[in-house]
RNA sequence: GGUCUGGUAGUUCAGUUGGUUAGAAUACCUGCCUGUCACGCAGGGGGUCGCGGGUUCGAGUCCCGUCCAGACCGCCA
């Protein structure tokens, strides 16, 4: 037996009784006479003691060896601290050690063990079984099982199904690049790991298994971000027999739930806003609602002056910053220095100061008077006190900026509180979306959501206007889950696949096995899917998903731990009849 | 593919206009310390300034290239 009782469970109430602890050594402090060491594992910490008076020599000798992060085994009698420690759980009892074994010895960490790590990104990603150890860490880990297991029990509950689908299946030319799999049986043919079951999911739909789920790895071939990873976890469900609404009811109860058990937050009714809405108020199709500054569109009131960068636009909208009316020339300098990088693009900034005792100053003053701009502050909700900030430019790109300029100042104003929520469906996403570059249209979701009822025939005419079955759950301006009323209909699925540049061969080469399943008998059906890792990050109140995954990749997508991806030896190569070809 | 920021002791960082032997904190080692818990005190060891090239009497510092890391844009049906 290596233990009796975790490090974190003794009280007062154990006193006198003989205890047997394992552990890591957090910290020891040898002050001569006594030697106090901490003594850590998952469950907390718990205060050895060994003094000159009531320890022998030689263990006193082995207790001063001790070094950070040997693995050792104690047995003792629990006594009362002299000193108590108010702030540590175990800080009334310490325990007085008659046989110390070090079952392990331990090199020096390359960073301290403690929850204000010393260590950076690099470091603590190469030796991720220490950082690990670290509170922050740990319990980032324990709160993702929690939200796991309040998600099955609900969906059990619910008579939901969780069956496993296959991680070997077949690449597709549409959508994220594939991770691919060369089969060694099947000389020259390649798996590909799936970017979601939806397929499988469909099909267990015309299967009879009304009401699936599943928490299952995926996995797309992208650039990284704080918030993406090439393989991440969904909660992917699927249900029959249902429209909509029922889909958008059973996960906002699902949410909610989450929001209950997890936060203790109490969310009656999730808003639902249209896409439309969302893109014209936010910019943006994950708006973060937790606060205002909505945009004002402001053509009407601006374009009847001789300023021709507002008179070009076929956009010209604004927000109200918050009590902005005081920066300094140099702040909004740098402000308008901020929406001109490349990242955002913006080509300047208009902006009028709502002094406080009403009067206007803008930097168009030359070809606007007071009654133009207090009709501004009117429409975007400026008051006396704040500033506006104004873009103008190409519709959809101006949104984006403004969008970008929106969520950086309200960071920098403190109105995103991670402990705040506020979710909320935003549905009638468009069925497609214009490539810029390739002139077609691809499918916004994915090529089997449904377009809305009566909207089929728009398809050859305005694809652009044509709505879909399509919603996506967000929160605090993350989308955390989306979905769609699929096609089920054979014709209607051929057609689609048609508009997106299939051709019948094609069409049938891909997709065959969907459609030809749809012939016999496929049930109405749609589903959404959670991203897991970044679910848990928003409840948890964290920007990054990286501290929420045990064995993250970094930013270039390798794992620096053990050193992934790695090449091949050439016997590997051959018998996979690969050969590379790599440009030196 | 692109933009920006960074790379100096085990670690986190400072290092001025290019100028003596590259510093601090922390960690580590040694000694002291009769109630520590961010223990304290005294002393000590520890550096390929990412790598390669260039400018210069002289480069951590300036220039070019390159590698690595992070954030973002593109991308992520």
């Amino acid at each position: 037996m290596y233990r009796s009782h975790t490090n974190g469970e003794l009280r007062a109430s154990h006193i006198n009784t003989e205890v047997t602890l394992s552990g890591w050594v957090q910290k020891s402090r040898d002050k001569g006479f006594m030697i106090w060491v901490d003594l850590r594992d998952r469950y907390g910490i718990t205060q050895l003691i060994f003094d000159a008076e009531r320890t022998p020599t030689d263990m006193m000798e082995k207790a001063k060896s001790l070094g950070r992060e040997f693995v050792i085994q104690v047995t003792g009698t629990v006594i009362e601290r002299e000193s108590k420690n108010a702030k540590m759980a175990t800080g009334d009892i310490e325990l007085l050690v008659s046989k110390l074994e070090i079952l392990n010895e331990a090199k020096l960490p390359p960073f301290t063990i403690e929850d204000e790590t010393d260590g950076g990104e690099e470091l603590r990603m190469k030796y991720r079984y220490l950082d690990i150890r670290r509170n922050p860490v740990k319990n980032n880990l324990i709160f993702r099982h929690k939200v796991a297991m309040e998600v099955r029990k609900y969906l059990s509950d619910q008579e939901f199904i969780e069956v496993e689908t296959p991680y070997l299946i077949k690449s597709t030319p549409e959508g994220a690049r594939d991770f691919v799999v060369p089969s060694r049986m099947n000389e020259g043919q390649f798996y590909a790991l799936p970017q979601s079951p939806q397929t499988f999911k469909q099909l267990l739909m015309v299967g009879g298994m009304d009401k699936y789920f599943q928490i299952v790895k995926c996995f797309r071939d992208e650039d990284l971000r704080a918030d993406r990873q090439p393989e991440f976890t969904q909660i992917d469900c699927e249900m029959a027999f249902v429209k909509q609404e029922d889909i958008l009811n059973v996960f906002e109860g699902l949410t909610r739930h989450l929001l209950k058990e997890i936060n203790g937050v109490e969310i009656e009714k999730f808003p639902r806003m249209l896409y439309d809405d969302a893109m014209r108020i936010y910019g943006n199709d994950k708006p973060d609602i937790r606060f205002g500054m909505e945009f004002g569109e402001l053509n009407e009131i601006t374009q009847h002056k001789e300023f021709k960068v507002f008179n070009d636009a076929e956009l010209v909208v604004g927000i109200a910053v918050p009590g902005g009316a005081t920066y300094t020339r140099k702040e909004i300098d740098k402000l308008i220095d901020w929406v001109r990088r490349p990242q955002v693009g913006a080509l300047g900034m208009v902006y009028v100061k709502c002094n406080a005792d009403g009067s206007f100053k803008s930097s168009v003053d030359k070809f606007y008077d007071q009654e133009d701009l207090k009709n501004w502050a009117e429409k975007t909700g400026a008051k006396a006190g704040d500033l506006i900030c104004i873009l103008s430019g190409a519709t959809t790109k101006v949104r984006a900026q403004l969008s970008a300029l929106r969520m950086e100042l309200a960071e920098r104003l403190g109105l995103r509180d991670p402990k705040v929520f506020a979710p909320l469906w935003v549905i009638d996403f468009p069925l497609l979306e214009l490539d810029e570059e390739t002139g077609h249209y691809h499918a916004m979701h994915h090529p089997f959501t449904s377009p809305k009822p009566g909207q089929l025939e728009l398809l050859a005419t305005n694809p652009g206007e044509v709505k879909a079955n399509a919603y996506d759950l967000v929160m605090n301006g993350n989308e955390i889950g989306g979905g769609s009323i699929r096609i089920h209909d054979k014709q209607i699925q051929a057609t689609m696949l048609k508009h997106l540049g299939f051709s019948d061969e094609e069409a049938k080469a891909q997709f065959g096995f969907l459609m030809d399943a749809f012939e016999y008998g496929a049930p109405p059906h749609g589903g959404l899917a959670f991203g897991l890792d970044r679910l848990v990050a928003i409840l948890g109140g964290q920007e990054t998903i990286r501290d929420f995954i045990a064995f993250p990749k970094n930013n270039s997508g390798r794992d620096v731990m053990i050193d992934a991806p790695a090449p091949l030896n050439n016997e590997q190569l051959k018998e996979l009849s690969l050969q590379l070809d790599i440009k030196a």
